[in-house]
DNA sequence: GTCTATAGAAGGATAGAC
DNA sequence: GTCTATCCTTCTATAGAC
């Protein structure tokens, strides 16, 4: 492949991801693509043969790109409450610098789940907790988070990063009404998801029930 | 208006509302609606004059019906703590009759923010903050819960019911890898939600704080 | 009020020249 | 590899008969 190739098929990608999210699988348009890359429709049959390949292309892409940013965490060598700091830290920072991700994720899945199943193939909620358990054995049993609560656990932990960016839409309207700053309710979302989270595994201490 | 004419106008209108909320506005095709119906498309026309209109009367509809079932809440004479198990029960019982809801209203709005405000003019988290502190000063004050925090509190209660709809796709393909049963999950969150979110704020207590 | 038929525009895809 | 021109289908919307 040659340089101009390169040059000319990742103008394509780049333009076709923006397009892309910012309006649906369906609702984007080729020609958009065609004159956000500063080329001609044909060119785009050339190099990805349909719609429906390219988009797919540039879905596996991004769904890679916001998946893989929730395994490093377990990587790390510190106790449950620093990984959740850690955690939301990174998360918040990632979805600032890509606002839109997650409701292009969330809506593409939604109108076509076979398209996330050959990418979570692998993915084994089972083996999850198997890790878990080697790297904080006490801390789940201290905290009460057992194989059956966590989904309940994990999916709270997701929802509260990723939520107000999947409902963007209407928490800019709100705040701009209120008067307040989207951006700064961000920025103070890292240390109030995370005090958050392990206040509420923290209440589940054994004994301490509420 | 006749009896006949209502009927017809209702059929189209419940078509419209289940085609659209499946395919989003842009995946919809006036066939499609037209066919769920039992009528010509023409007839969509004569009773709608346009797409744009027909989806804009479903998308009001369903949004009032989504964002009404916010509101009861805070005129239950309750604890701070029953309030949210309250909202829990009744919110997720609601959207699990109605699952793809949040999905489609949230995505609707992404694409187009204008379609939210006109039914937002009234909302205002100030006077939402002026309530609250009429009805729940002590306890507030006790969870350390100010107008400043309001919104994370707020959107944290918000995002650990609605995001399992919103990624309703991605869940069902996890559950269905592990063997495990979506609807169980939210039947449990009735109860999980509550608790947790009731244990993140009582570890605010003034003196207990993480 | 409801239908058939069709206008008119738009969009995805391809042929063929260079 | 890139372009212009165009095909063909699909979709919204309307005209006009009943």
């Amino acid at each position: 492949m040659t340089e101009v190739e390169k040059q000319t098929e990742d103008r394509i990608f780049e333009s076709a991801t923006e397009v892309f999210i910012e309006k649906g699988m369906d609702g984007a348009r080729m020609q958009d693509i065609a004159n956000h890359a500063g080329i001609n429709k044909a060119l785009l049959h050339y190099y990805y043969r349909t719609k429906e390949r390219l988009f797919e292309a540039v879905f596996e892409k991004m769904a890679k790109l916001i998946f893989s940013r929730f395994a490093p965490v377990l990587d790390e060598n510190a106790s449950l409450e620093d990984k959740i700091r850690f955690f939301y830290r990174e998360h918040i920072s990632f979805l600032q610098k890509n606002p839109r991700l997650p409701a292009f994720i969330l809506n593409e899945i939604n109108r076509n789940p076979a398209r996330i199943r050959k990418l979570l193939w692998k993915f084994n909620i089972n083996e999850l907790w198997n890790t878990l358990e080697k790297q904080h054995h006490d801390e789940l049993i201290r905290y009460n988070i057992t194989r059956e609560t966590l989904p309940q656990v994990m999916t709270s932990i997701a929802a509260i990063s990723v939520f107000p960016f999947a409902a963007r839409g209407i928490m800019e309207v709100l705040f701009e009404k209120s008067g307040q700053d989207f951006n700064k309710y961000l920025e103070d979302r890292k240390e109030f998801a995370a005090g958050f989270v392990i206040r509420a595994i923290k209440g589940c201490e054994t004994g301490t029930n509420v």
